[in-house]
DNA sequence: CAGAGATTGGTATAATATAACAGCACGTCA
DNA sequence: TGACGTGCTGTTATATTATACCAATCTCTG
């Protein structure tokens, strides 16, 4: 049995990924649209890949699951796919993981944090302003003038951790 | 001219590196024998390197380095003696720069956060309880168990921005 | 259609990090 | 004393992650 509190948070294991996916696809092309961005054929597809996966995953792995597709696929296509979809605002990479999420909340600009478990590799996006704000706030006490922010909580997610 | 705040924290281009270097192998001594850790000849001489620098400095530098004092060093050599300080509390890894910085509060374990200027790449320790509360506490109403934190934010340090 | 700029393909290589095994130093305990 | 165990170092090799660079192609716009 879980909270009600975990339940969005933390997706199920039994959850509808295909669904999730396109939706996250659909959000791609919105935005896309949106911003005058070309989501083109590889694009898609390696955000596709990012999502397949629902947990982060390794340039190299996309790269492997990509040239799977048929032509071989170099280190290059899929890192400018990623940078892209970074800029995009539709990837995020995991910096202690040296791995690449999708993004939960494409649909705005936002500076976010990681909850990644160390057991089952789920990552949670946190979109926590209050955050942000006292990061911000400390930072600028000592005169400093924060631009991006990299926040990773490593742990056991409430699936699990012991108490569970 | 400077405010009295950021004196402290961001440490003046001109202040006493040979000072802060020798503070530093002096703590970290003080904390081996305490720990009864062996802070060995190589170990010893990484940690210098890296307050040497008195920036990140990334793990093939340092291999340069330890080079330069005559046998040539292997990456294992100053991995291992990375792995050693950071397990003692002595060095930080900075993952979104992969690479390592003197531990600025080496005397007790704490939780830290990092300012890492972009332009002159000065990094601040940061050893906020609040903002390391404020994380546990929104992880925790996820039910998430916090292990480790990675905070790093990236901008400018008041040397460098615009307003100085 | 022509030209500019963005995108992709491909080679090569850089930069970061670890696996695995051999030898040595040092303490300890029979 | 000497046999053993443990921890540290040396060394080779390789894994993993990421980028520089140039050529070819596509797409949009005027």
């Amino acid at each position: 049995m879980k909270h009600a509190a975990t339940s969005e948070a933390f997706p199920d294991a039994a959850h509808d990924h295909a669904e999730c996916i396109s939706t996250a696809l659909a959000a791609a092309e919105d935005t896309c649209r949106r911003e005058g961005l070309r989501l083109t054929p590889i694009r898609r597809r390696v955000l596709e890949l990012v999502w397949q996966n629902h947990r982060p995953v390794g340039a190299y792995d996309l790269l492997d699951q990509l040239s799977r597709d048929g032509k071989r696929a170099m280190p290059p296509t899929v890192y400018r796919a990623l940078e892209f979809l970074q800029g995009a605002g539709l990837v995020h990479r995991i910096a202690t993981l040296n791995a690449f999420v999708g993004c939960s909340h494409p649909d705005h600009a936002h500076q976010c944090q990681f909850l990644i478990c160390s057991d089952c590799r789920t990552v949670v996006e946190l979109e926590s302003e209050n955050i942000g704000r006292s990061l911000k706030r400390e930072a600028a006490a000592l005169g400093f003038q924060v631009r991006e922010q990299s926040v990773e909580l490593t742990g056991l997610c409430p699936e699990c951790h012991p108490a569970h």
